[in-house]
DNA sequence: TTTGTGTTATTTACCGGTCGGTAAATACAA
DNA sequence: TTGTATTTACCGACCGGTAAATAACACAAA
């Protein structure tokens, strides 16, 4: 039972409804109150299965954050130049969350929010695997003299930051400002200046600049 | 009275007071009784001069966007390049975000948060005030003969990108992983892009990749 | 200087409403 | 009859907000 799939069972229903709840109204909120009554049934009943608004919550969050671990896992076996390696793993990753974009509202709005409102999870250690998965292949790319940049954290940082800022836009705007081709345009560009040696002789800009 | 210096006055202690607490705990989380308390005074003291919790949090939003207005406006007349110019608005907006962080971190809050949370305010409006800023930079980059971009759209997003998730760094990482250096080396790589003609004949990857 | 007076600032005590959570009884299927 | 599933009715605590009384103070008149 995935997270956009959680049948007619009772238990699936005040799934359902927790989700769409928590979602719009925010965890603290959303009271046990509502959840019950968009599921059709009465308190004790979420009690029953899930001992505690805090359960419920948990169940939620980790059940969907085992779906990323496998799509992730799943994403391993990846060929091609070191270019499109990087493309397919940031495509990849955007779809991923385009079909989970409920869930990904909330984690956005529990991370960025208040530590004290709900129960807390570890999402930057997500985050940080994002991060290494992209320096590795970007160090990949050096070793196979594909890429040519002078620092491997500079490089993963600006393909993270394209990635951070698309995966922003498909929660925040309707429709986004940043779509997948244009992400794609975006590594492009950035992809295309790690392929050329970069010119170390004269620099981009003065350190001190005049105002 | 700036955000930062709010004074001795009641009025002033019930402004840090209500920060404080709306940044640690977010708003719909702090009660008045909380803000009266932490400023030392009474309930009705806090609706004597704010009139609701809705509008102490309105005044605090107000003032403090009304600095960011001043500030960006004080910045117009940079010289140089346009990369140093990029350059100069990323750091001067870095710079003043660090200042009020206090401030940034419960508009993060409450932009990602659900959105009855707190009275509506366009933060929206702001962030694509950035965005066009940079895209006319990169114009007149274009148009100087400084910069070789395809689309300035995705240049200026490529910069936006970088900017905030520096800023996001800021937010959420003690200390963040990105300070004012890294940021000003992903924008220098990024820029050094920009001034090296694309190779518009070897498309970077193929369309159709195999996994 | 003292007194009266209106304004500003602050207090105590309270309102109806909602919250998360639970005890105890009941329906129902095996 | 036994265990699972679900109900009604309730608890104490906290919520945002307010009425009404009072304290503090500035300032003009006597």
């Amino acid at each position: 039972m995935t997270v956009n799939e959680k049948g007619d069972s009772v238990r699936g229903k005040l799934l359902a409804a927790a989700l769409a709840l928590f979602n719009n109204k925010g965890y603290a909120a959303t009271s046990v109150r509502e959840i019950v009554q968009t599921a059709g049934v009465t308190k004790p009943v979420l009690y029953y299965y899930f001992g505690s608004k805090e359960g419920i919550y948990l169940e939620l969050m980790h059940s969907s954050l085992a779906e990323f671990d496998a799509s992730l896992a799943r994403m391993t076996t990846i060929s091609g130049t070191a270019a499109e390696r990087i493309v397919h793993f940031c495509s990849v990753i955007l779809d991923l969350i385009i079909d989970r974009l409920e869930v990904l509202r909330l984690i956005y709005a529990i991370y960025y929010g208040p530590p004290q409102e709900a129960p807390p999870i570890n999402f930057d250690e997500y985050y940080s695997r994002i991060v290494s998965t992209v320096e590795a292949l970007v160090e990949e790319g050096i070793s196979r003299g594909e890429l040519a940049v002078d620092d491997t954290y500079t490089a993963a940082w600006i393909i993270v930051s394209i990635l951070s800022t698309t995966m922003e836009e498909q929660i925040c705007h309707t429709p986004p400002r940043i779509d997948a081709r244009l992400m794609e345009r975006m590594l492009g560009v950035v992809l295309q200046g790690f392929q050329q040696k970069a010119n170390r002789n004269e620099p981009l800009y003065e350190k001190e600049m005049k105002i």
